[in-house]
DNA sequence: GTCTATACCGTGATAGAC
DNA sequence: GTCTATCACGGTATAGAC
């Protein structure tokens, strides 16, 4: 702990500086001393506590990668629990998915929303797609695919994965809240409205999942 | 034209340079020394053809978004045609949508998967998502929202918008071509796969719609 | 009109002194 | 933990060659 008088230590405050701009300009639209100033701190205490830029990029999104697994993987033993001894819906298999992420008092708190931010580059981008979401995500999400593959036993694994992909498509463009769809509908739905996203999307997708269990 | 001996011209050569590069590592993470590089022409010749690195971005995307819009729009009329006199179906209007773009011979041509790799970038990003897409791609979808609701009476704005929202995460982030889904899903399935995921969204998708379009 | 060589000047990540 | 120096690299303007 470097500094008892401050609520946030250095090093959270130098986090939650990376994760606001990572999420609106990328890993390379963003300089150390853009984060060290917006922390309020040196620009060397960065480099003292991260490393390399590229450590601290993938700190930054490792942190709350761990509280969303969790909250997820939470919500999916509970409706395992109340189906018990049945398998789980698949609706309620992608409500435990989606609904700890865009429902919830924590999107009120921009860090969070500036962590969906920066989800959304990384999830569509070539350099860090393939690699750090796997590593920050994928063992959690394996225990959704096992909860599809048997609430869907008559779908085949393409179909499975294809339908995920679909799924996460759709959870990371939203979580990047461009106000693209703003224009589109001319302003009859806003991109920033999760909650109103996920009503949308839970139906949306489960009707998804449903259709590709019967060939 | 600058050069007859030459199959391209030093200009398309810049462009389909910094389709590449911007498609791989985004706006900030190119250089123009390193788009000159690849194309084989000095530094300045790209600031001589387009002025600042801002407005060779856009005219990179703009270049292919035109011919897209194009295919889509002929597909879309086409299936109107044969419809005629009733509306077309859901998944003839998502078949439209998706089908000159995920299937077809430029698939093999790597200026389209490069291109493909901008245009997943430009979608999810804060910066650019907002305004390029809205301005390169929606007066064109526009007519897809058209069809869709002609299709399904009953749907909600909100459902259809959000309903286009995830087709669209849905399809650009195949276009990120990131590897990840051959990571999930220990190479059963792969991610450059534009033709194999076509079949699979086609179903996914359109059974989303349907489901909105009945309450 | 098309293109190259080069220079400018600000800014970058990072290391080493303190 | 902090301050400062280093040294390379960034976008872009300009002057002139073909």
């Amino acid at each position: 702990m470097a500094n008892a008088d401050t609520k946030v230590s250095r090093k959270d405050a130098i986090l939650d500086a990376a994760e606001a701009l990572f999420a609106e300009h990328g890993y390379d639209g963003v300089t150390l001393r853009a984060i060290a100033a917006r922390a309020g701190v040196d620009v060397a205490l960065a480099n003292y506590h991260f490393g390399r830029k590229h450590e601290l990029f993938e700190q930054t999104f490792q942190r709350r990668a761990e509280i969303l697994n969790t909250w997820r993987l939470e919500a999916l033993e509970a409706c395992r629990r109340e189906a018990a001894p049945a398998a789980p819906s698949v609706r309620d298999i992608i409500d435990a998915y989606l609904r700890p992420l865009m429902t919830g008092p924590h999107l009120k708190e921009p860090g969070w929303r500036n962590y969906y931010g920066m989800v959304a580059y990384v999830n569509s981008s070539v350099t860090w797609g393939g690699q750090l979401m796997t590593r920050s995500y994928d063992p959690a999400i394996g225990s959704f695919i096992d909860a599809l593959k048997e609430a869907l036993p008559e779908a085949g694994d393409e179909a499975i994965y294809w339908g995920y992909h679909c799924l996460s498509g759709a959870l990371t463009l939203a979580f990047a809240q461009t106000g693209r769809l703003d224009h589109l509908s001319h302003g009859k739905v806003c991109s920033t409205d999760l909650e109103g996203g996920y009503l949308q999307m839970v139906d949306f997708i489960t009707a998804g999942f449903e259709r590709i269990g019967r060939p």
